[in-house]
RNA sequence: GGGCAGUUAGCUCAGCUGGUAGAGCAUCGCCCUUACAAGGCGGGGGUCAAAGGUUCGAUCCCUUUACUGCCCACCA
């Protein structure tokens, strides 16, 4: 018995798992160490967003990062690799309101800061406990929260200095709005939704002619109209330029003008403007110089100018607008317009379509500096590297500058306060952090104006795009230098446009630098489910992936749930077997096979340890060299796999670094440790050879050991210190570096080829076969065991596995002949089976009674 | 409409720089064998989406097509 190991066959991950977590919490194992000299490898860890509990996806994407930062530890290097959440801004508003039933608009401002704060402080702790119990080795220590005062304090710096470097101005100009969450937003958040809708074909009245006939699916801004346009080469209205119309209902004149974004083949050809119903409206707007008419108010309700629809939101002034018109016969036909052709955009936080309200509002100047942004992205290593246009497509289609202001209570407050006569005062970034709301400038103003406090928030982006400089802990006394840019930054497709892009922006726009060397992206999980009546008519089942959602599927994917039915390193094993940037399917028979996986190392573990009882082996850092094939092949076999290791991770590719190593392992189970068992035996009295196996088994299961370390932290962990620790001596197995590539040894060389190519395998799997296919048990001894080598197989070759061969085969003897005779006659009381393959003769003679007594 | 991926065994997916295909699950057969029956051993199952091209040779490279998914644009 090895020290203190059970009795018990299976794995016990329950108490185990917690067990080693505890232990690295209480070694302090993973703090990022400030003043070593080992080279850094700093992480930008995504701060998941306060926005609701994590599911299964998050706990994918982050345990790729999870191992890739083990694996850099282990490695030599000093890792950085905080934990962090993005509590400020408006996803933990709602979720705030959600909770509370309280409506942001409705509160108390400072009563509802508090009431998010708590918010946030609950969900760190879920999220916190969540990771650990994954066994995840973030510096816990080094966790940091966006709305801390830190935070708030480089996020004011950042919006200063961007301000003095003239990236950012303020406009009073249209701007995305959310008439739900009561605040403007940017291009970024915008979510498109496909949504049924109805063109209305509506009568403008022009003096002594036929009406001018437009469509809109927009009845209810009737009283926002500005003007139509029609396509100047539009022969149809060639009569109406210059014209005014009457806008039916309301009865106000708008001129007929003349615009090529008008299109001929749409609609009707003719169209209303209004400010705004979208983005083409803004623009005639402007370049137009049409007058504003706002019919929807900061709240979604319709104003004053709409008479009777005022007071009515948007939806219901829609209907009772279409109510009206069609009772004054104003309707001259409606046309539907299916869901698939339609496309609403809505803010994504909340589904509520997009308006466009005129506000005076902080833009970060994006859409001007797409080249220099491109370039950025550029300087960036992708993993993998398709990502890259993802980026590229998002900057290149930019259009809206990046509008930074919020109109929320809870976030960072925008540092400026201004006069009327239109001063702005931007605070010393020594001051930091103000809250103008509260506080007041240092100086009066130069006309002795008052100053107005600006009581926006910065968008939740804003802030954490700074989580480089946040890690570098920029700008404070105990600022880590050469920390920028850092080395990588792990995050899910999802957010290139947003995370990733404002990233990138703001480390040009401060530094004129990346943010980070590298950025690995991830996949999402999706949800297996039926699909398409094609498939289902062919009798077949589809799985189609659909993203998971929070609200509707509810439980099945918590993580916590799947961490009651699977212990936490089959959990990590079944993510770190995804692609690299792939979606996967949810597949939960894909953790029971990674918990079988456990099971079988557990128990391989287990019994090498057994064969290991009273050795003491050669160290690691000693020349040792086995004299047996069958060790050097497993040995040479082990090094390239470390090669490979080490390669795969270079590239961020852990599941082709997983899949090779499990294919060694199996290997090692089903043929090498078959095969080496004999010679660790008490009976086995050649110390010479038994030293060989032993070291070498040693060697092999320690490899292992640590090349699946980063992939699985505890059962290797359990399996390090139940055995290894007295003789490696470091105080956990994750202390310890990954053994380093290493050349193969020209013994090594040749007995991979043997046991390969030249037979080894070959014989193993020849004696399974013939004992199989002729009923003589496994156990049942051989008299004599015949070996003849065929075409590319040479005897000389499998004389190197002759030895383990007949421990294995329980045989004897072992023979090497150049042909079977036929014919060959078995002694008195035996019995003779023959196999021939085009590559390998095997023949076996048994006696009658060993076979008889197995079969009773 | 633009871009990016994918299409390989019943299912989920590997397949490195080109040399007539692999794993797991499922299925079938055998086996309590002194690590493991949530196991072991063995078998069946694929014209690698289609068509052309380059090549002595293509799942892999090039072109075209079809389908699937994602990102973006369009939103009167």
């Amino acid at each position: 018995m090895i020290n203190g190991m059970s009795e018990s066959t299976r794995y016990e991950p329950k108490t185990i798992e917690p067990r080693w977590q505890k232990y690295w919490q209480d070694l302090g194992l993973y703090r990022f160490q400030e003043t070593s000299n080992k080279p850094v490898y700093s992480i930008d860890t995504p701060p998941p967003t306060v926005s609701g509990r994590l599911h299964i996806g998050h706990v994918f994407s982050y345990t790729h990062t999870e191992i890739t930062s083990r694996y850099h530890r282990m490695t030599g290097h000093n890792v950085y690799y905080p934990f962090g959440y993005d509590d400020n801004g408006l996803p933990t508003e709602i979720l705030t309101e959600r909770e509370t039933g309280v409506k942001a608009y409705q509160a108390d401002r400072q009563k509802f800061r508090e009431m998010c704060l708590e918010t946030g402080k609950k969900y760190a702790e879920l999220f916190s406990s969540l990771w650990q119990k994954l066994g995840f080795s973030c510096d816990f220590g080094a966790a940091y929260s966006t709305i801390s005062r830190e935070s708030q304090k480089i996020s004011q710096w950042s919006f200063i200095d961007l301000f003095h470097k003239g990236f950012l101005e303020r406009r009073n100009e249209p701007a995305l709005w959310c008439t739900n969450c009561v605040t403007s937003f940017a291009q970024a958040e915008i979510d498109d939704v496909n949504k049924a809708g109805k063109y209305l074909h509506l009568p403008f009245n022009v003096p002594g002619m036929e009406p001018i006939v437009i469509a809109t699916t927009r009845p209810e801004l009737l009283a926002a109209c500005a003007c139509l346009f029609v396509h100047p080469d539009d022969k149809r209205f060639l009569a109406y330029h210059g014209k005014k119309a009457k806008v039916p209902f309301y009865d106000h004149e708008v001129p007929v003008l003349l615009d090529s974004k008008a299109q001929m083949d749409k609609g009707t050809g003719a169209v209303m403007c209004c400010t705004f119903g979208d983005t083409t409206d803004i623009a005639w707007w402007r370049q137009h110089k049409l007058p504003l008419r706002e019919a929807i108010s900061k709240i979604g309700k319709m104003t004053e100018i709409t008479g009777p629809l005022a007071g009515l939101r948007v939806e219901a002034a829609k209907k009772e607008m279409e109510k009206v018109l069609t009772e004054k016969g104003l309707v001259l036909k409606t046309v539907d317009i299916p869901a698939e052709t339609r496309v609403v955009n809505t803010h994504e936080r909340c589904g509520t379509p997009v308006e466009f309200l005129v506000q005076p509002q902080w833009f970060v100047q994006v859409v001007k500096h797409k080249e220099k942004l491109i370039e950025m992205g550029r300087k960036i290593k992708w993993h993998p590297e398709f990502m890259r246009h993802r980026y590229e497509n998002w900057v290149e289609n930019l259009s809206w500058d990046w509008a930074i202001s919020r109109q929320r209570s809870f976030g960072v407050p925008i540092p400026a306060w201004y006069t009327e006569d239109g001063e702005v005062y931007v605070p010393e970034t020594t001051d930091l952090p103000v809250d103008p709301t509260l506080h007041k400038p240092k100086r009066s103003s130069k006309s002795g104006a008052p100053w107005i406090g600006d009581a926006d928030v910065l968008d939740t982006w804003a802030t954490s795009s700074v989580t480089p400089l946040l890690n570098a802990r920029h700008g404070a006394e105990n600022e880590r230098p050469n920390f920028l840019p850092m080395s990588m930054r792990p995050q899910a497709h999802d957010i290139i446009r947003t995370w990733a892009f404002y990233t990138i922006a703001k480390s040009y726009f401060h530094f004129g630098e990346v943010p980070w060397k590298e950025i690995v992206v991830s996949g999402h999980v999706k949800k297996p489910g039926q699909q398409v009546e094609a498939a289902q008519m062919a009798g077949q089942e589809f799985a189609k992936k659909t993203k998971i959602s929070k609200s509707k599927d509810g439980d099945t994917y918590a993580p916590e749930k799947m961490m009651e039915r699977h212990p936490s390193d089959a959990i990590r094993l079944w993510s770190a077997a995804a692609s690299i940037g792939l979606d996967v399917p949810f597949d939960e028979n894909g953790m029971n096979d990674a918990s079988k996986f456990l099971n079988k190392f557990w128990n391989a573990s287990r019994f090498a340890l057994m064969n290991l009882e009273s050795f003491v082996p050669k160290f690691l850092n000693e020349k040792f060299e086995s004299r047996n094939a069958n060790d050097l092949q497993v040995l040479g076999r082990l090094k390239k796999i470390v090669k490979a290791y080490h390669e795969n991770f270079q590239s961020y590719e852990l599941h082709k670094a997983k899949i090779e190593l499990d294919k060694f392992f199996w290997d090692v189970c089903d043929d090498y440790i078959e095969l080496v068992k004999y010679r660790c035996l008490k009976e086995y009295t050649n110390s010479e050879d038994k030293s060989d196996a032993q070291n070498s088994l040693y060697r092999v299961i320690f490899g292992l050991l640590q090349l699946y370390a980063p992939y699985a932290p505890h059962i290797t962990e359990e399996i390090y210190q139940m055995y290894f620790k007295q003789f490696e001596k470091a105080e956990s197995i994750h202390l310890i570096d990954l053994p380093k590539t290493a050349e193969l040894s020209t013994a090594e060389n040749s007995a991979m080829e043997a046991w390969m190519n030249g037979g080894g395998k070959l014989s193993l799997a020849a004696v399974r076969r013939i004992k199989k296919d002729n009923a003589i048990s496994y156990r049942t001894p051989l008299k004599v065991l015949t070996l003849v080598g065929k075409g590319p197989i040479k005897n000389e070759n499998l004389k190197l596995f002759t030895a383990d061969l007949a421990g294995f085969a329980f045989a004897e003897m072992v023979e090497l002949k150049s042909a079977i005779a036929a014919g060959a006659q078995p002694q008195t009381g035996n019995k003779i089976f023959r196999l021939e393959t085009d590559d390998l003769d095997i023949q076996v003679e048994v006696s009658e009674e060993a076979m008889v007594k197995k079969l009773n």
